[in-house]
Parts: C-alpha cells; structure tokens; sequence
DNA sequence: ATTAAGAGTTTTGTATACCACATTCCTTCG
DNA sequence: CGAAGGAATGTGGTATACAAAACTCTTAAT
C-alpha cells in the first residue's frame, strides 16, 4: 500500500478543489481558515499553504487583511482562459513528433467514435475529453507547456462543471476529435491544428450559451 | 506617501527574486529556512509561503521532507520557456485592437530607435526590453494572458542574466524591434506577429551562444 | 430614516515554541 | 574501504499568542 508521502498541503489543496469542482464552495465569498481548518481536520498553517497555491493559480483571490476568497467566475474570463488555452494545445501539438502522432491517431479515432455515439453513458463522458487531450498531447517534449496547459484546466474545470448533464455538449466535441484524429492518420499536423482550435472556439460557444444567466 | 500595505509574503517574495536576479542565491541548493528567515529578519511562517508561491511559478522546487531549493536552469527549459512565451505574446498582439496598435507605433518605432543606436548605454539598455515589450503588448484586453506571460518571464529573466554586460544582444533585439513597429505602422498586424516570433527565436539563440558553458 | 461615530468582536497576518519524523552527517566497526 | 548505526540537523505540521485590520452592533446626531 503506497502511505501517504505528499505533503498536507497539497492533499488540502486537491480537496479543495475536488469540493470546488463539486459546488460545495461558494463563489466570491470569504473563506473562514479557522472554520474551514477545523472543517478539513488541518491546521490554519497548510491550509494558508494550499490557499496561496491556489491564489498563485487564480482560483482563488486574497486582499490583505481580507483574508482568502473563491474568485467569481464571469463569462469574460472562460473566453479568455479558452483562448489561452487553444492557442497553448495548438502550440503543443505543432511541437509533438509527427511520427509518434500518426502511431497515436489510430487510438484517437476509436476513442472519439465510441464517445461520439448516442449510447455513451454520463459516466463514460465524465472524464473523457480530457482524457482525450491528454492522449493527444502526449508527444509533447515541452515540460513547462504541458504543466501550463493543466494548470489552465485546473480552473476551466470550474465552468465546465455548470454544463454537467448536458450530454450534447461532449457529443459533439467527440464528432469534433474524430476530425482531428483523421487528420493525424493522414499526417494532416496543421489541418489537425486548425480543427483543435475550433473544437475549443466551438466548445466555449455551447458552453457559454448554456451558463449565460449562471455566472 | 504610500505605506506598505501588501502582505510580508508578497515582499519576501520580491525581495528573493531580486536576489535572484542579483545571482545571489545558489541554484539548485537547498533553502535553509530558519537561517534565510533570520536572514530577511522575517519568522518562517510568511517565509514559507513566500517559497510556495514561487515554487508554483516553477523558480522553487521543494521535495517532501528536503524542503525547498532554487531550481536548476537547463538550456532546455530556457528554450522550452521563450518557446511559450513567444506563443503567448503572439496571441496577445493578434488580440490587441488594431487601432490601438497603430497609435502606439510611433513611440515603439521611437524607443527601438533610440535603443539600437550603438551609443546606448548599458544603464538605458537593461530595463528597455522588458518596457517595449509591456507597451507593444499594453492593448491586449485578455487579462489571464498577461498575468500568465509576466510570470514566465520572471522565470526567464533568470537566464537573461547570464548576459548581462553584453550589449549586442539587446541592440540587436531593438533593430528587430524598429521592424515590428514598422509592421504595425502600415497596420500590418500578421507580419508584425510573424517578426515578433522570430524576435524571441533569434534572441533565445543570441543567449543560448553566450551561456553555453554556465547552466 | 439615514448617516456617523464608537465600542466591542472577529479574523487575519505574523511570530514563536514545540515535536514527530525524514534526512544528513559522523563515527565506529567489520 | 564500505556498511551500519546513531547523533545532529532540518522539515512539515500543530498549537498558541497577539497586533492590526476589518467587521458588527449599538447608539447618537442630523
């Protein structure tokens, strides 16, 4: 059995955004570290740890003597980090050895079909699209990008939990990744570039309309 | 006057990246925090979290139970560093409103100019970069974006460092900068975008020439 | 009724002490 | 010389304290 060797700041840390990725935590509302610390059978110190890491990664906001805070989604900031986040696979994607993506593409393709079909359950499409992407950019040598591109995610998460239920909404981003991974099997690298931005710039579009009196 | 009112985290944190930039702290050296923190004449907790917070910028690496150390500079993150960071700066000038571009031209062809005569001195030289660049960038309306290519370059002006002294690397990176702000004089925003990339592709080479031996 | 002022309370940001445990260093022994 | 073991050191986390700032509530004044 592998014991625990992360230190507790970082376990706070995931729980705190597991609970966030679970709406447990309000919006825009301060955080209590002694109420929260005592809720989480921690101490204040890691829990102030995890908070600043947060902070660092903007999921959370702190303003001193204010103390912690969940950032306030806003419909301006999801384009903005889909942006980012487009241009940033793209950029990955072109970087990723051309060889390896066509001895991927096979496997890209079948996952997509198998997603993009009605019959797909809630519980298989949970975890897929990003599952998908990280298959995709699984080529990728450039360490700092990858770990950039997760970070980003990390918070993106956020958005895509208010369209939890929608099935349509990964559907059609499974039709999207079959176009991709066909143009990989034809060594298509930036046609699949080109299409991968448009899965995000079409994914952001079903997305914000379906949040647009949520945030 | 302006008292201070930022956290003593945010100021230890300051105070260690200028250290950095100084080349006083040993890279890839484990961090003492009971003696750094007497050091800065601060306690450990605001230290500790000073630390974290540069650890998620990726200066500060930390291993449970060995704590913290400054992380070692390869030629490869170099490279893997102004490769995004060429990307992201791109995709802000592509967002910039073009009007504003081209009204702030002028004064970004004025600075290059007066940059890459040769009689620059080193004083004038070792901020200008930085500044032409915040300004050439100053329109972008994607705030995650902005926030996100300071913190790389924090990073990198660690690498910039080792060249110090050598002033052909920023003359030359303003005669390439004379071109972009001609590119957006004639509103020609995909050519300067195209210039500015290759900007960060040859200074990268100009510093990875002159480091060869020291990472 | 609204605003202002003040007193009292809560919470943050930092300091300090303390300790379990992991790591590192040093010594000693085979 | 290398391995073993033990001492010294340092980290990661807990608990506590406290000044300064922010919040709350009451009361007073306009």
């Amino acid at each position: 059995m592998p014991i625990e060797r992360r230190p507790l700041r970082e376990q706070i840390k995931d729980e705190l955004l597991e609970r966030l990725s679970r709406g447990e935590l309000d919006t825009d509302q301060p955080i209590n570290e002694a109420q929260m610390a005592t809720e989480l059978g921690v101490s204040r110190t890691p829990l102030r740890e995890a908070l600043i890491a947060l902070e660092r990664a903007g999921i959370i906001l702190s303003e001193k003597g204010k103390g912690f805070r969940i950032a306030p989604m806003s419909r301006q900031e999801f384009r903005d980090l889909t942006t980012i986040v487009a241009a940033m696979e793209s950029l990955a994607l072109e970087l990723s050895d051309p060889g390896h993506l066509t001895s991927i593409a096979p496997r890209l393709l079948e996952e997509a079909r198998a997603f993009s079909a009605p019959q797909a359950t809630y519980e298989m499409l949970e975890r897929y699209d990003d599952a998908w992407h990280d298959r995709l950019l699984s080529g990728c040598p450039n360490g700092r990008l990858m770990e950039l591109i997760m970070t980003l995610k990390l918070t993106m998460h956020r958005y895509e939990r208010l369209v939890v239920g929608d099935q349509e909404v990964l559907e059609r981003s499974a039709v999207e990744h079959e176009r991709i991974a066909e143009r990989l099997l034809a060594g298509d690298v930036q046609g699949a570039v080109k299409d991968l931005k448009s899965n995000w710039e079409s994914g952001m579009k079903r997305i914000l309309e379906r949040i647009s009196d949520q945030v």
